[in-house]
Formats: C-alpha cells, sequence, structure tokens
DNA sequence: CAAATCCCAAGTAAATTACTAGGCTTTTTC
DNA sequence: GAAAAAGCCTAGTAATTTACTTGGGATTTG
C-alpha cells in the first residue's frame, strides 16, 4: 500500500509551483534541483500533470511550469490521481477500469476495498495546494520553505 | 497506492478459515483450490501469519491451519499489517521505519502521508473477520460463500 | 543565431512481486 | 512400519513495475 515517487515528486514539484503563483513560470530545472529529483524523470510528471490541465507550460528562454488555477482550487486528490493513474487499493475497485472481477457480487473483500477508497478519497480531495502551503509557512524552519519541502 | 495480492490472497484465505472457525484445521491444498490461488505462495503467506501468531498450524495428515482467536477478535488491519509489512503510504511515516527523512519537519508533504495513514488504519482496524463473514452471508448468492470470496 | 527551455519517444537498470522447485519433518492411516 | 498427507523452509526465477536515462526536436528570448 505505498505511493511510488510519482506522487511524491508531483507533489513536491506542484507545491513549489504553488508557492509561487502569480510569479511567471517556473523551469524544471531548479524544482529538479530544489528537490533533488532527476530533471527528466521530473519532466515527464510535469508533463502529465499538463495534459491533465492542472499545470501550464510556457516554452523557451524564461519559460517554465505554473498552476494553471490557484492553490486553492486544486486538491492533492486530482495530483495524485493523475500521477497514480488511480487511487483504489485493488483494480476490482478501480471505477476506471470496468473488467472488475466476476465474482464482485460474491465478494467479502471487495467491501474492504471500497471503503478504503472512500475513506482515501476523503482525505485525499479535503487537502488542498492552499491548506500544505499554510501548513508549510506554520512550520517556522531555519530552512527556505521553498527549498525543503 | 495498489495492495498487493499478498493481501488479497491472504485476506482470502484467512476469511476462509473463519468460515469454518471450530471445525478443525484446514489443509493449504483446499483454501489454494478454492480461490486459485498457488498452493507454494499461499503457504508462504500463511507461514508469515502463523509466525505473527495469527494463525495456528497442525502438521501432518489431517492437518492445515486455522485461526489462532476468534474471527470477532481479528482485525482485516492486523492481517494486511503483516502480509505487507506495513500500511503507511510512504516509508517517511512508517513507524517500523525510524529512518524517516531528516527533512522531517520542514515536510508540508509529510503532513498528507500522515493523515492518509491514519485514516487507512482507522477503516482496517474496524473491520473483523467476523464483519466479513456476515458481509459474505448477506450476499444471497447462488455459489458457496466459501467458494467464492 | 545561440541559449534556454519545454516536448516527446524509446531504451534500460533496478527493484519488487509473484511465483516455482524441491527437499525435509511430522502425523495419521493401513 | 511404510506410505500418504500434510506443514516447514530456503533458494531460485520469471514477470512486472518503477525510476530513471538518452537524445533529438520545437519554441522563445536576448
Amino acid at each position: 500500500m505505498k505511493f511510488t515517487t510519482k506522487s511524491e515528486y508531483g507533489l513536491k514539484a506542484v507545491l513549489n509551483l504553488a508557492e509561487n503563483f502569480g510569479k511567471g513560470p517556473i523551469p524544471i530545472h531548479d524544482i529538479a534541483e530544489n528537490h533533488g529529483i532527476s530533471e527528466n524523470y521530473l519532466e515527464q510528471l510535469l508533463s502529465t500533470l499538463r495534459r491533465a490541465g492542472l499545470v501550464k507550460s510556457v516554452r523557451g528562454a524564461q519559460g517554465g511550469y505554473m498552476l494553471a488555477s490557484s492553490p486553492k482550487e486544486i486538491t492533492v486528490g486530482e495530483i495524485i490521481r493523475i500521477l497514480e493513474g488511480s487511487i483504489a487499493p485493488k483494480k476490482c475497485v478501480d471505477d476506471e477500469n470496468p473488467n472488475a472481477c466476476n465474482r464482485a457480487e460474491n465478494c467479502a473483500a471487495r467491501m474492504v476495498w471500497e471503503k478504503l477508497k472512500d475513506s482515501v478519497s476523503e482525505v485525499l480531495d479535503s487537502i488542498t495546494l492552499d491548506d500544505m502551503c499554510r501548513e508549510a509557512r506554520k512550520m517556522n524552519s531555519t530552512y527556505s520553505l521553498m527549498y525543503y519541502i
């Protein structure tokens, strides 16, 4: 029941964008460096988020990435669903995946996966990027917030 | 954010034992056949659960596995924690794993993983095997309950 | 035009998962 | 007391997924 680094890197990167919301595009290079992530790998993740409409990009020199909407309007759930493909703990309860197992009607285990999925959804959909930015600011760190997310 | 087949097979097998609680040992062979699971693989899973004290085994002919305590006293959380190692969505919030990342105090993402872990724990720890057995009985199936979990 | 940047597809190394194989021990049954 | 039915255990391996790397192309700025 682990999330992959996609969620971790993606969330950190997008939070980085949230901290700089309204300040123009941030290049991948900077984000990757801030968090010690492979630049090319992060590019793939941000590209996925762009295709999903969550972030925007500006090409060319002085280009980079920025949020497509305000940090208050983007939830962690959206980000993670896009990057992981789904948050369902099992394929059989994945809405995008209609080929659920044919024993679904007789499966007591499925009830468990359903409950889990609902619970995870509720948590992730209730946290916005703005919430996370505030949380980050609350931590009265000696480090720059941006650099140690 | 997927659970592996360990959780699925393990849960189904243990539920099979719960359905037969008090009726003596059930051989792996039968459980594996019921659910279409590899016998040797299931053996590894049940062995893990046995070492953790959740199930008991009886060797020799007419032997097999049985629950170590009543279905009311065993939660899905216990089973899954033992089989998956942990239910933490990230290593950095895994209690068993004390080498959390050194930026923990300054990490807003960590808050997300913590909330998730708590939520998943709450759901899984609140479901007992007895609950699942009842759920299974409620499904007025044309199939034998035991065989199509 | 050169540099900075995003865009994209294909390849690959590492890790994890899901087994398989096979020999050993214990207990029951005939 | 031998054979069969079970669990016990370790090592190997195939398949899948993850986490990259490589490298060429397109776009924009100065």
